[in-house]
DNA sequence: TAGATTGTTAATCGATTAACAATC
DNA sequence: TAGATTGTTAATCGATTAACAATC
C-alpha cells in the first residue's frame, strides 16, 4: 500500500490535475530563464546547478529552484539541471512548442516594424494577415502579406483560425477594435495601444506600453 | 515649541532629505495613474477621490493613497485629490517636467518606427541623432534627422549633451555598444535588444524585451 | 458643524530567501 | 560510499489591504 499509489504531485504531472495557480512574478521570469538556457545550450554546456545559474543571472539559487518547482521539478539531486532538457521543458510551459496564427491590426510605423522585425515565424508565431484603415496602405506587402482594410477583420479571423491579434493602432480606436476582436473569438491580444482594454477574463491580454516604459526611464534619471 | 519646528516629512518635502527609497512596484504604477489623470483632466473633471479612482482603475483605494503618500500626499481630507494638481505632481515625480536629449542607435525597422512613431518630442524627449552601422542608411532622414555611422556616436554624445540612448540593434552588438555608451557618460539606456546589459549602477536601464512579452502571452494562451 | 475622505498605522497576504533533509 | 545539489519546508521580508483617527 505504498508504491502502487500515486502521489498528488505525480497525478498533477500526468496532467490530470492541472492548474495550481502560478504567480505572475514567476511567469514573468520564465522567458529570461529560457533565454539564458538557450545561450548555455548554444555554447555547448550540458548541465548547470542552480548555484551556477544564480551567479550568471544574478538571482538567488533559492528562487531558481522555487520557480522550477512550481512546474514539478526538472533537476536531479547531486547533479543539477540538464540544460537542454530544462530548456525544452520551459518552452513547453511557455507554450512555445505550439504554433499560433496572428494578425497585425494597424500597419503604421510600429505595425510595419513588428511585421518585418521579429522572427515571429521562427518561434511559431505565423503572421497571417495585416490590416489598416488607411486606403493608401491597402495592397502594400509586408513580408509577402498584403495590407487589407480593417473591415475584413471579422471574416478573416473566423476563416483563418487566428489566435492572436497584435494591436498597433492609436489608442482612439483600440478599445472598439478590441471589442470586435473579442466578438471574433480571438484568444489573445498583444496590445501596443496606450489604453487599458476591457475584455472578458478568458481573453489573454499582454500590454506593451512603450510610453509607460519611457516614463519609468525618465523617473530613473530624475531620481538618480 | 511646536509650530516653529518642521516635521521630518516637511524637511523631506523641501528637498533637504531626498530619497526614501520608492519600491519598483510603486514607480511602475505611476505612468498608469498619470494616464488616467490626464484623461480625467481632458474630460474636465476637477477633483476625484481615491474611491472613485479606485473604481475607474480597478485597484484598491488603499493602494492609491499609499502610492501617493510615498511622495508626500497630494490630497485633502473630505475633498479628495485635485486632478490637475495631482497630474502635474506626478509629471514632476516622473521627471516629465524636464527635457531629455536622446539618440537612437540602430536604424532598422524598430529604430525607424520609434523615430517616427512616438510623440517623443511632445513629452520632452528630443531625438538629436540616429546611428547605424549599415552604410546604405547613412544620410537617410527620419523626422528630419540624417542617419550617421555608429563611429560618430562617441563624439556626438559628448558634443550634444545626450541623456538617453535608445538601443535598437540586434543583441550581438548590444553589450559592446552599451559599454561604449557608458564610456560616453550616457545617463540612461532604453534597451530593446534581447540581452541583459551589464552596466554600472549609476546608469539607468529600462528594458523592453518584446520577445519576453510575446512569450508571456503565449504562456497565457497555453495555460488558459 | 457634520460628512467626507485623506494620511497613516496595523493586519494580512504573498513572494523571496534561508535552511536542511532527501536523494542522486 | 561521500559529495553535491535538489526539492521542500520554515523564516523573513516586503507589498497590499484594512481600519481608523486626523482634519478639511
Amino acid at each position: 500500500m505504498n508504491g502502487a499509489w500515486l502521489k498528488v504531485v505525480d497525478i498533477w504531472r500526468l496532467g490530470i490535475v492541472d492548474d495550481k495557480n502560478i504567480s505572475q512574478a514567476v511567469v514573468a521570469r520564465l522567458p529570461r530563464y529560457y533565454r539564458y538556457l538557450g545561450d548555455l545550450k548554444d555554447s555547448g554546456i550540458e548541465r548547470i546547478s542552480s548555484q551556477d545559474l544564480s551567479k550568471l543571472m544574478k538571482v538567488t539559487a533559492s528562487q531558481i529552484r522555487q520557480d522550477f518547482n512550481n512546474f514539478g521539478g526538472f533537476g536531479q539531486q547531486g547533479y543539477g539541471y540538464n540544460v537542454e532538457y530544462l530548456y525544452n521543458e520551459i518552452a513547453k510551459i511557455l507554450g512555445l512548442d505550439k504554433s499560433y496564427n496572428l494578425i497585425i491590426v494597424g500597419a503604421g510605423n510600429l505595425g510595419q516594424a513588428l511585421a518585418n522585425y521579429m522572427n515571429f515565424k521562427r518561434r511559431g508565431f505565423i503572421v497571417k494577415g495585416i490590416f489598416d484603415k488607411n486606403p493608401v496602405l491597402y495592397g502594400k506587402e509586408l513580408r509577402g502579406i498584403a495590407v487589407q482594410p480593417v473591415e475584413n477583420i471579422e471574416r478573416f479571423v473566423s476563416e483563418n483560425d487566428i489566435d492572436i491579434a497584435v494591436l498597433t493602432i492609436p489608442k482612439e480606436g483600440a478599445v472598439k477594435t478590441a471589442e470586435l476582436l473579442v466578438k471574433c473569438d480571438i484568444r489573445a491580444i498583444w496590445n501596443f495601444a496606450h489604453v487599458d482594454l476591457n475584455v472578458p477574463e478568458r481573453i489573454v491580454v499582454e500590454n506593451v506600453h512603450l510610453s509607460d516604459s519611457l516614463m519609468k526611464l525618465s523617473y530613473g534619471i530624475a531620481n538618480q
